[in-house]
Parts: C-alpha cells; sequence; structure tokens
DNA sequence: GTGGTCTAGACCACC
DNA sequence: GTGGTCTAGACCACA
C-alpha cells in the first residue's frame, strides 16, 4: 500500500499516517489478518522518525484497528475493527459539527453536504470491491 | 450568545472558540451586521487571555466571517460569509476523508452516515427559524 | 468634492481623509487658495471624530498643504505645496521599496510595474484637465 | 542574509521583517527551498521576541512566502511565491495611490516618479544577478 | 474605550 | 530541538 505524507501540512505525521493506514482498510488495501511493516522499515520506507510510526501503532492497536505481537510483528486486527458505539456516533457527530456549521455559513445545502459524503463513501467502496 | 467552551479538551480555545462563533451564524443566532463583544469584554466574560480571543477574531476575520471595524468594533460580516468555492468544497472533503474511512471500518453504512449529518443539519436549521 | 471613507480598512480614517484631501488637490478639484469646510461640518459631513478630522489637518498643514487661519478657516496653500525636496524622494522610494518587493518576487517585470504607476498618473491628470 | 532593524521606526517590527525577508527573496538572497532560521534563533539573533518573529512567519506563510514545514523547518516556498493576480494589482495600485498623488502636489512628473522605480527595480535586479 | 503591537515566560505536542 | 498555544501585563494609536 502506497504512504501518501504531506510534510507541509499543519495535521501531524503521525495522524497522517494513522488515517492513511485506516483508509487502507477501509478501502480492503489492508486485510484483516495482514501483515503491516514493521515501525522500522515503515518509518525508513517513508521517511520519519521511528518514535513518529511507533505512535501511530500505539494509537491503532489502542483503538482496535490494529495488534501488535512481539514476535509476529504487526498485523491488522484479523477480528475486524470494533463496530460503531454510540459513543463513536457521539464522538463522530462532534467533528463533523464544525464542518456542517461552517458549511451552512457559506450556503451549502443539506444535499450538496451529503452529495460529498457521498461521493467519498462511493470513492471507497468501489475501491474495495477490487480487492 | 451563550460561549460554553471546555478547558478540558484537547482541541485549543481558540478553535474552539472560533467553532462557536461559526456555530451561533449558522444557527441564526448571530446575524449579519450585528456586533460582536470587544476582544477584552469577551476575554473576561469567558475566562481567557486577550490574546485568545484576538487570535480567533483575527482567523475570523481573515476567513471572511467577521469585519473587524475601526468605530462598531467586531461585527459579523454583514454581506454574509463567502460562499463555498470548489477550494472549500476541497478541502471540506479533505477533512471529511479521515471521518468517513474510520466510520467504513467500523461498519457505519452510507446511510447510517448521512443520517448523523442530516441530524445535525436539521438542528442547526430548525434553531434557525427560531432566530 | 467627495470624500469616501472605508471604515473597515486598515488603514486609519485620520490617514484615508488625508489621503483624499492630498489626492483632491493632485486633481485639480481643489485649488491653491480654496476654501475647505470648516473642522466641524466636515466631521459631521463624513460622521467622524472631531478629533480625527483636527488631527488629519494639523498634518495636512504640518506638510504644507493647507493654511489654517483662526478667523479665515481652513484654506489649500494658496502658495501651492512645496515642492519635493531629496529628502521627500528618499522617503517616496522608502515606501516604494516593500512594494517593488514583492511585485519582484511575484515576476511582475519593471515594465509591468510602472506601467500601473503611469496609469494612475495618467488618471490624475486626466481629471485636472477637467478642473 | 543580513537583517536590519529600526526599532525606532514607526513601522512595526513584524512587518520590518516580513519587508526584509521579501527584500531577500527579491534580490535572490534567499532562494527557492532555502531554510530560513527558526522562529527562537531569528529573535534572539535580531533582539526580539520571538511571537514577533512568529507573526511575521505566519503572515508570510499565509501569504505564499515560506512554508512552515514540519521536519525542515522553515523554507522559502520551493516553487516560488505565488505570481501576481488582479487582485494584487488592484491592491499595489491602492497603495501607489496616495505616493502619486502626493507626488503629483510635490509637481514631480510622471517620468520623474517612474524613474524613483525604475531605480529601484534596478537596485534589486542587479543584486539578483549575483546570486 | 477600542484594537494593534510587543515583551516575557510557560507548557505542550511533535519529531 | 521545533512550532503551537496560552497567560499576564504593558504601551500606543485611534476614535
Amino acid at each position: 500500500m502506497l504512504i501518501q505524507l504531506d510534510f507541509e501540512s499543519k495535521e501531524p505525521i503521525y495522524l497522517q499516517l494513522i488515517h492513511q493506514i485506516i483508509e487502507g482498510i477501509a478501502k480492503g488495501q489492508l486485510k484483516p489478518g495482514e501483515d503491516l511493516p514493521s515501525v522500522r522499515s515503515l518509518a525508513s520506507d517513508i521517511g520519519v522518525n521511528l518514535h513518529t510510526v511507533n505512535k501511530s501503532y500505539q494509537q491503532l492497536k489502542q483503538e482496535g484497528f490494529i495488534l501488535i505481537h512481539r514476535q509476529k510483528g504487526v498485523v491488522v486486527n484479523p477480528e475486524g475493527v470494533p463496530s460503531a458505539t454510540t459513543a463513536y456516533i457521539k464522538q463522530l457527530s462532534h467533528k463533523l459539527r464544525p464542518l456542517i456549521s461552517e458549511s451552512i455559513c457559506r450556503e451549502m445545502d443539506e444535499q450538496a453536504f451529503l452529495n460529498v459524503c457521498s461521493d467519498l463513501y462511493k470513492e471507497f467502496m468501489t475501491e474495495r470491491q477490487g480487492n
């Protein structure tokens, strides 16, 4: 899987990395049980500090996306990612809130906003088919 | 308008403040041309430093939400906020991306996600009616 | 003469006022010896504080654009504005410096920059003919 | 690159700093991709507070002159500064207006004014050759 | 009284 | 080490 980082972005690198891996799982490019590169090799591949990759992996593990075995290395959670809970929905809603209020101010109507979301969903799901 | 900050949150105060004000505009609690409190009075009201409030105001001004007026002080942009451009849509899409990919991993389907968005939209729009 | 102020500008009002009056003289709308409104009447006409107008007038007097007589009121300097000195040229050059360096960075060549200046000159001079 | 500030000047330090850096880019003393000192080191070098330097850097970033890079620190925009747009020309013209009207009042003719601009252009461009 | 600027010193997140 | 955020307190220009 290709990892694309933007070092000029305001978004921290460890977060970008997390998002990319989650995106890979969403698209089916990374399947449950599949191996991920070791901290060391990934770090050198994408040219970032070991600590940065480690921080990403720890957080992904924490949220149930991956498992870290001392010997087997890192794998995508073979049981799949924990499903959305009401707590997750609440947190999601909290993150959507500022995006939606700004969009309303900028005169995007509900349908236009939903279309943007829908397009993204479709982008991920069609890639998923191919994998 | 009531401002509610969470000083424990990881989200910087100046950003929370920006979001609250944008939300106020979205809900119609703050109308175009309406006065906002001065940097100093708002700062003392919500118990933060005046520089923090100033930073929020500067950024809101920068994005066209408010005007900083020599005589009248700070006002909501009377011409309304600049409408969504394709650049805005792109940036919005970029912010939605990780939310959607995580939701897919957690087995939320498109409809469930759109419902969350839709609920938020309706929350803002119904408040808007009352104002 | 019409005075147009922008209260949302970052440029202080007293400076805008100074510039407008100088522009009026440059265009020949205000001729040497001509009366200017009193501080009071101008202030009420354009809706600003007395002190603001006074500050502008004092500075214009200081630089030789106008004379302030206790009784006759305010008049455009009947002897004309003092001509450009080398000190003036130096100060002018100092103000042009950042405009030119930014233009170079933005890949405007010398001719393009001179054209902008030339257009402004012509704008002022043609208005002058009509007056 | 040598930075020269005038602490007595009415012009704010952060603006002087911005102008100096833009001038450095115009002269080719600072090349696209080149590193700029960190906020802290520059601040201590020129003897001002780090917030002052930070304000300058933020504004330069905002206008596309520099990038603030997570790893490399601060660099001159390697893609070059965004070219002049019509908006830029308009704003430039707005800033030139008072300079030109005052010069007309002081009986500088168009050619004399253009010569001042031209001299500055040549000063920047010849320094550019050497870099 | 307003916002604009500057200083000084602190903590944190990131790399 | 870096930049990002926040506080506290000060002075000034402006209206």
